[in-house]
Formats: C-alpha cells, structure tokens, sequence
DNA sequence: CTCAAAGATTAGCATCAACTAATTTATATT
DNA sequence: AATATAAATTAGTTGATGCTAATCTTTGAG
C-alpha cells in the first residue's frame, strides 16, 4: 500500500520517458499547438526530415500511447501529450542556455536537439537552478509556463518603417532552419539587437532593417518570424 | 578532385557517428582491450545488461562494420574501431566533468553515460578547453592518451597494512555499478581522500580502510578496482 | 461542378536492437 | 577420459523507425 503510493506520486512528478523519435515530434507539435496551427502531417514531414508514410505511422504510435488524439477536429496533444511536450522544450531550451557559453549562438539550437534527450530530471533541475530559472530560451522563446514573458512582442511584420526596436524573439519554426540561424548571427539579428525598420516591400515580400549600422533585407516568411520589442529606444 | 580531398580530410579528422548501441559497446571493449584483457561476450552481456544472443548479433555488425576483429585470437578493435572508441570515451569524461557543479559525484557516471552520444565534436573540444584540459575524469581515470598520468597508482589489493595513501582512482568497470559508486561516495572513497590501510583478511576477501576517521571494510573485488597514491600521506 | 494539387494512407520491405528457446562449443575439474 | 560449467551461437520473433510505390481523400480554383 505505502508502496504503491510512493509510485503513484513518482509517476505524476516525473516525466515518461519517450524515445528520441517521439520527443523530437512532441516539441514540434508543442509549437504549433501553442501557436493555434493546426498539426499537418505534410508539414511534420518536412521539419522532421522523413518521408509522409513514416509521419503517419509514427502519428499512429503516438494515438496508440495516448500523446494525441486524431479526430475530425485534428490532431491534437492529451493533457498527457501536453505535459511531455513541455518537458522536451523545457529540456531542450535549458540545454541552449547551457551552452551559451560554450558555442555560438546559432549552434545551440542544434546541440540542444542533441542533448534535450540526454539530460536526466536531476541534471535539468541543477542547470535551471545554476542559470538563475531563466524565462527564456537564448532565441527568446519562452520556457513553458513562461508565455506571458514574451507575449508583448510583436512580429517585424507588423511594424512600419522608421520605427525603432530591439531584437528579442526567433521563433521556433526558424529555428529549424540551421542556414537560416547562421545568416541571422552573421547579420547581428539576435536578441538584444536595436534595430530600424527600414523599406516594406509588400509586393516583393521583403522587409529591410538596419542593425549594428548594417542593413538587411529579409523575406518576409523569415521576418514573421522575428519578435522584437517596440517604443524601447 | 578537390572536393574529394577535402572529403577525405573531413573523414580523417571526423569520427564517423554510431548508434548509441555500438557507442556503448565500444566504451566497454576499450577498456577491456586498454587493459590487456579480453573480451567476453558474456561479460559485456553483464555490463550492457543484455542477453548473451543480443551481444553475439551486435559483436557481428561492428565486425561487418570493420569496428572489430573475431578471430582464433579473440575478439579485438580494428584501428578505426580504436579510434572511435576513443572519440567515445573522450566524450564520456568530458560530460563527467562538465556535470560535476551541476551533480553528486555518484550520479556524474550515469548521466554522461547519456551525454556522452549527444555532445558534437564542436562542443566537445569547447568543453575541453574551458575545463582547463583536463587529462583524467571525476573518478580519475584517464583520458584517451593520457594514460600515463595514472601509472603510478596502484590497486588496494597490492597494498599492506598500515600504508598511508591518497584515493586516486575508482577504476571505470566499477563505475558500471551504481549503488557501488553512491556506496564510496557515501563512505567518502573518492579522489583526493587520505586514506590508511587497515586489516587486510585474504581468507575473507576483505580489505580495510580508514577514510575521514572512519572504518570501511570493501571486498576484494571492489578493493581491486581503486587506485591509490603511495607514500603521499 | 470538375479537376489538379496537396495531403494522407495502405501495402510491403529493411535495419537495428532486443527477446526466448534450444543447441553447440569450449574450458575446467574431477 | 568423462563430465559439469561457462560461453557462444542458431533460429525464430518482436517493435520502432525508416523507406518506396501506389492509392485514396480533400480541397481550392476555375
């Protein structure tokens, strides 16, 4: 009896482990989850670098064990699946800010998707407690839990030109893109940068900012994807 | 031709990437192997805490893979099989290491065990330079290539009563055991600790210690694996 | 309303890494 | 030499994760 219920406590703290595979689809579906997306296949498909079939059969997997439910209304996380998925990103983003130090900025993403499977409960508490229990990742998203953080932020997209403004937030999704991250770094666009809105090229799908004294044009589907911080300076 | 050149660099200097499996199984057999001596299918069925069929299937693809030898002499790593065992444990006590603010000396074993497959070479080195290129691991074992820096220590089992040391070195096939290494941990037999050989009982297989004012008495099987600095009281 | 593009699924296959059950091969010990 | 113990292997199975080829299903434009 008391040892039952020593395991049944166990099992609400501690996270089940799931394998890389699984993890790896979780924070995917994590983002798009919080973001109001609707879960694509297609789209999995092509972030996770497998082919249509393997998201379906892995999909599958993942109804089967209760992470997500596929109904009329899309698939979507269990409260089960949600609480997964916030361990994966909680380890994943804490790993980032453990090698903040170690690596440049736009490698920690990579190293992070390594080591988020890696690292045990204990090691994570220890990191978080060590780094000060930061709110957010070195992209600037938010750990889970933290949304309100960076909810004042908004997308370059949605800005106007001559507006001034710091850098704070990389999505996600753009994360995935390792050219991309470089490109971001090299061109100072990182959080903390101030920055000018410059030339709003709709019809060419462009947005110009100077940063550092430099100027940069983005595609627009990369600057929907930078958060920055408006009337700071 | 020069793209091929530069490929053939990038395979020189690059450790080609195995499963963890194999990674696993390459830890265990350099040890065995750097320690002269041989390898048993059955001890690694032990140590992996798999059955003796698993351990025959997998000895034979790291043979196809050219990681190993199987032959009337034995079983035994081919050089490339040689150097990513390295590249392995390299890794290994370099996340022992990086951990050690951050855990218990006891638990530092198990969780780099899972970093070890996860950091890059990048980090790696970044890891190694921060750390002030270290040459042994938390339990003193050596780095690949700085096993000179531990010759001099010797095993328990070789040592008389009376004898005044300096625990150096718990010795990594040990380290395989976890409630040993929270039992040493507990009794203070680490790295570092003074220690004064105490009754030395063959018939029994025992050996006793004094570390910190206080009497432990270790089986001969555990006393064989820690390694100590004479004449350092 | 039709039809092409996009998305999802089915069917069939391969590899890795496990397992059990049974057998074979050494190695030691009388 | 005979036998007991230890070690290794063979055969057959399973599940996770991938693939290709082919086949639905939607769904958004005309």
């Amino acid at each position: 009896m008391d040892r039952m219920n020593v395991t049944n406590k166990a099992e609400q703290m501690e996270q089940i482990k799931h394998s890389q595979t699984i993890e790896d689809y979780l924070s995917l579906i994590y983002v798009m989850e919080r973001d109001g997306e609707p879960i694509v296949g297609a789209r999995l498909a092509e972030l996770m670098g497998v082919t249509p079939p393997t998201v379906t059969n892995t999909l599958k997997r993942m109804a089967r064990d209760g992470l997500i439910t596929m109904d009329g209304s899309g698939t979507h996380l269990t409260p089960p699946g949600w609480d997964s998925a916030k361990d994966v990103m909680r380890r994943h983003m804490l790993m980032e800010c453990m090698m903040l130090k170690m690596l440049p900025w736009s490698k920690l993403h990579g190293e992070a998707h390594n080591l988020e499977h890696a690292i045990s409960p204990e090691a994570e508490a220890a990191v978080y407690e060590e780094l000060g229990r930061p709110q957010t990742c070195p992209h600037g998203n938010p750990l889970p839990g933290c949304e309100a953080a960076v909810a004042d932020w908004v997308a370059l997209t949605q800005l106007s030109s001559g507006e001034k403004v710091v850098i704070r937030r990389i999505h996600e999704l753009a994360e995935e893109n390792p050219p991309l991250l470089a490109f971001l770094e090299e061109k100072k666009i990182m959080p903390g940068a101030k920055a000018v809105i410059g030339e709003i090229l709709p019809f060419n799908q462009t947005l110009a900012i100077e940063v550092d004294s430099q100027a940069v044009t983005l595609g627009s589907a990369v600057a929907r994807y930078i958060f920055v911080e408006r009337n700071a300076g």
